[in-house]
DNA sequence: TCTTTCACG
DNA sequence: GACGTACGTGAAAGAG
């Protein structure tokens, strides 16, 4: 902690009282020479940033090695200062900036943001004027200064505290310095100066005066007033006519080239306390425009920083005592809280919309906050909203209070929500980009408080908003509920009145804030910084973007199928009830195990917990040896099913405006880092059975495309192999054998030639078992075989491959241990029952921690290649779309003309996926399918 | 709102 | 020897 000011204890530690010392950077002047002593640099779209690299290496610099309390970086402002006014040609020669150097200026002002650092401008002063008021000052309160330039015009400061530093040469220059250049001590250098002249900046001085003579001047007759005022005395009769003709041009110069240490300061040196980067923007920053040595200095000191020390207690940043929302209706405040957003540099955002689904929802209002406690809500579409509710005129007019306009409030905040100096903060954030993405908004770059959450304690809590508020801030938000009702009355955002909704969505940025405060230090101290930052957070804009391309379903083809299985349907029904003896609701298991064993008297019925008969697919398929009835109710359920989940409701999903269906991939759900689907469930369309693929073929591509599904080849198994060290199964899939087939040879010696498809079968429900945590019971279920059979395979299985039970062994210790298991991309999985008393309970949760590597590290793998696929394509100039992922499969609409190429690529970044941080002991395969609807691409 | 069932990897 | 079981999900429907 830098903040000593609450610490009313004196250091009785430290012998010496803690040098403070200010640095002042002299920005205009470092930008000039950074331009002309760095070659050309471009990034990726062409912009020259030579100068801003050069700046941004050395703020880095100064972050890196200086131990400074405080810091400012000084701009010249506008061209025109008091000096003009004393003598018009000042600096009026100077050249314009070159060509490419002028659009680096305003990107210089991003970089000094995204360090977090402050940067001071004052129309009407230079930055020399505003340096040597700050020197000034921070001297007064006893602070040493550093001025990091070589602008000589700043020589003259350098006195006892006072030195500067060479930023290019990373050299210091002092007293000797200064006098090696003119030849005196610095506190004569402005009469040297006023002599000299200076013919870059029109300082006229005395003709026929340079440097050396006049420091030899000043030397002999001690300050510029005493030389002129013996002029006379002058043996070289030149020297004497000019000093006594230009006497007053010497003065005039004296005032241009003197400093002015007065300047009215409208941040005191005490606002200039360091305060630490947020390494999000400045990694940002430095991606963005390509600074790929900076990246990895960044990177390299937040390893060095490591554990850093957490505060006990929680400071005001993030429990603040009180309260202020505010609402924004009028342009002035939106910009006052923009301007404030892009000073911090970090700010939470949440929008307020009509529907949790973010491809229909309707903007209905943004909140920001910039520090705890302070939050602000923009309604932009509250009361009838876009014309669309087209009431007719009798109706009591829809109150729409004062608001800004919505398109001219998103004009304002476009440029902050899109500066890549200026951090956002959400909670779900791929909602919010979402939003404004729809509203020609691309939101970056951004940080996501649920991601952070879920990358810390996975599995062992939820992730929403409220949950995390209650948990870590001890603070109850106020619910939904509340403000939109309930039931049949609730309503829509935009019908809530501004008071109530400031109140709730204020609130939502600002816990947002506070929990990203909180959070977001922790991700270096729990050591998935990384993880982080490489994979959950790039896919924000990612996932974001295949929701919003969504996929075209056909309604015809449903419609006709939802016919079919109603009519189906119907004609099992009659079969149903004559088989029943009466009419009964087939829906209901409670009914139908009455029927099946009260009734009709069936045997081997097990009632569960609550009293009802069990009535799943697999008690009714054993029933099928006694009664004709559970067979026709296993085709009856399998229609009925198709039809409400699938049929049906596909139809209803498909937006109006898209004409598609936007899935929801939920990125915090799972406790794997497995993504999920819903809105609908993309992730679970059929395709087991042949009637289930028909609904597959409602999938289909857009005209001139097809759809390309590419899924990587058993990647759980490999994973076992190769985390389980199992080197005959690592061979054989080096080889690119049968991996059933091989293991039923080496677990039954049956010899590959001579492989039956009972024993394959069996060896396949074994691999599958390992990767769920293998039981004898579970085997003996899957298999239909008696436990102590499955118990026997599964002896035979861990003789011949003695890896896989280390591995479960050492999944089982790390989770006993840590209270999560660690995929190998470094993702937590917790796992909480580990502990439990209750042996059930605890077997599954060793389960659990044997299959989360497995499961956890597929989905890493996956997620890398989703995050490099757009990027690929677009280099290729390919226009494919991704569509949609299903764990191991991921789903593209591609132009027909780039189906090959597409396809290849695919297939090779995801194949490459792991690398380079990760190198499998297995390749990685993954294997593609072309089609004009989904089932056909597979 | 909870439970059961069943669709997927 | 307990305990009740393969891992991870989401949606629809019935039951209460």
């Amino acid at each position: 902690m830098t903040d000593a000011s609450t610490d009313d204890t004196p250091d009785i530690l430290s012998p010496e009282v803690v040098k403070n010392t200010l640095y002042l950077i002299d920005g205009s002047g470092y930008i000039f020479r950074a331009y002309h002593a760095l070659p050309p640099m471009n990034r990726g779209d062409g912009t020259p940033v030579n100068a801003v690299f050069g700046f941004s290496a050395m703020l880095m610099k100064l972050v890196e090695e200086i131990d400074a309390q405080h810091l400012a970086v000084i701009f010249d402002s506008a061209r025109e200062t008091f000096r003009n006014e004393i003598y018009p040609a000042y600096k009026a020669q100077r050249p314009e900036p070159p060509e490419d150097l002028r659009p680096q200026f305003s990107i210089i002002r991003d970089a000094v943001r995204a360090f977090n650092v402050p940067s001071i401008e004052m129309p009407g002063f230079e930055a020399d004027d505003l340096i040597a008021t700050y020197a000034k000052e921070a001297r007064a309160k006893g602070m040493d200064v550093v001025i990091v330039s070589s602008d000589k015009d700043l020589m003259q400061l350098v006195r006892d505290g006072v030195t500067m530093l060479d930023p290019i040469k990373n050299r210091p220059i002092g007293p000797d310095e200064v006098m090696e250049k003119f030849g005196v001590a610095p506190d004569k250098v402005v009469d040297v100066q006023s002599l000299a002249g200076d013919s870059v900046d029109n300082v006229p001085g005395v003709p026929g005066i340079g440097v050396k003579t006049a420091a030899q001047l000043i030397t002999d007759y001690g300050d510029l007033e005493t030389l002129l005022a013996r002029a006379t005395e002058i043996k070289q009769p030149k020297r004497r006519e000019s000093l006594i003709e230009y006497a007053e041009q010497a003065r005039i110069s004296r005032e241009l080239v003197k400093l002015r240490d007065d300047v009215p300061l409208e941040v005191s040196v005490d606002q200039l306390e360091v305060k630490d980067p947020e390494h999000a923007t400045l990694l940002s920053f430095f991606e963005e425009n390509n600074f790929k040595r900076l990246v990895a200095r960044l990177q390299a000191l937040e390893v060095q920083e490591g554990e850093a020390p957490s505060s006990l207690g929680m400071a005001a940043e993030i429990a603040p005592s009180e309260t202020a929302y505010e609402t924004v209706v009028e342009e002035a405040d939106l910009k006052r809280w923009i301007a404030a957003a892009m000073e911090a540099g970090t700010v939470a955002v949440d929008t307020e919309t009509t529907s949790l689904n973010a491809m229909s929802a309707k903007l209905v209002g943004i909140s920001l906050s910039v520090e705890a406690g302070k939050a602000c809500y923009i309604p932009v579409g509250h009361g009838a909203g876009d014309g669309a509710d087209q009431g007719n005129l009798l109706d009591a007019p829809t109150e729409r209070p004062k608001q800004i306009d919505k398109k001219r409030a998103l004009e304002l905040l476009k440029p902050m929500l899109e500066d890549s100096s200026v951090l956002k903060v959400g909670h779900n954030m791929k909602y919010d980009w979402l939003i404004f993405r729809r509203h020609g908004i691309e939101v970056a770059p951004v940080d996501d408080s649920m991601l952070i959450s879920y990358v810390l304690e996975g599995g062992l809590h939820g992730h929403g908003m409220d949950e995390l508020a209650e948990l870590h801030l001890d603070h109850k938000t106020i619910p939904f509920k509340e403000v939109a009702g309930s039931g049949k009355d609730q309503v829509t955002f935009d019908k809530v009145p501004l008071d109530k909704a400031t109140e709730y969505a204020a609130e939502d940025a600002d816990i947002t804030g506070r929990l990203h405060r909180l959070l977001k230090p922790r991700l270096r101290e729990s050591h998935v910084l990384t993880l982080y930052e490489t994979v959950e957070r790039p896919l924000v804009p990612i996932i974001g973007e295949m929701e919003r391309a969504g996929i075209k379903v056909d309604r015809e083809v449903l419609a006709d199928l939802s016919k079919d299985f109603a009519r189906r349907m119907g004609e099992y029904e009659l079969d149903i009830y004559k088989l029943a003896g009466r009419e009964f609701n087939i829906g209901s298991p409670k009914q139908l195990g009455e029927i099946l064993f009260d009734e009709l008297g069936l045997q081997g019925g097990k009632k569960g917990k609550t009293g009802a008969y069990a009535t799943g697919a697999e008690v009714l398929e054993a029933l099928a040896t006694q009664h004709d009835l559970p067979a026709k109710i296993l085709e009856w359920r399998q229609l009925a099913k198709l039809k409400s989940t699938y049929a049906d409701t596909l139809v209803e999903q498909i937006n109006p405006e898209t004409g598609r269906v936007h899935t929801a991939f939920a990125m915090a759900a799972t406790s794997t880092g497995r993504l999920s689907s819903s809105d609908p469930n993309v992730q679970n369309i059929p395709v087991r059975t042949e009637e289930g693929r028909r609904i597959r073929r409602a999938f289909v591509a857009e005209k001139g495309h097809r759809l390309l599904s590419v899924d990587y080849s058993q990647i759980e198994l490999r994973i076992v192999a190769d985390i389980g060290g199992i080197e005959a199964l690592r061979q054989a899939f080096r080889d690119g054998i049968d991996i059933h087939a091989m293991t039923a040879s080496q677990v039954f010696g049956v010899p590959l030639d001579q492989m039956d498809p009972m024993t394959r079968r069996k060896a396949k429900a074994i691999n599958f078992g390992i990767i769920y945590g293998i039981s004898g019971f579970g085997l003996a279920r899957q298999l239909g075989v008696e436990q102590g059979e499955a118990a026997a395979y599964i002896r035979a299985y861990f003789e011949r491959y003695p890896g896989i039970r280390d591995y479960m062994d050492r999944a089982k210790a790390e989770a006993k241990k840590q209270g999560y298991v660690t995929t190998l991309f470094g993702r937590r999985c917790h796992v909480p029952g580990i502990t439990d008393k209750n042996p059930a309970r605890r077997a599954f949760a060793e389960r659990q921690a044997i299959n989360a590597p497995i499961q956890g590290t597929a989905a890493d793998i996956i997620k890398r290649a989703m995050i490099r696929l757009p990027a690929a394509l677009e280099k290729a100039s390919l226009k494919a779309r991704m569509l949609l992922q299903v764990h191991d499969e991921l789903l593209f609409e591609v132009p027909e003309a780039e189906i090959e190429k597409t396809s290849a690529l695919v297939r090779e970044v995801m194949e490459g996926a792991t690398r380079p941080v990760l190198e499998l002991s297995v390749p990685l395969v993954a294997e593609a399918g072309v089609g004009d609807d989904w089932e056909a691409a597979h």
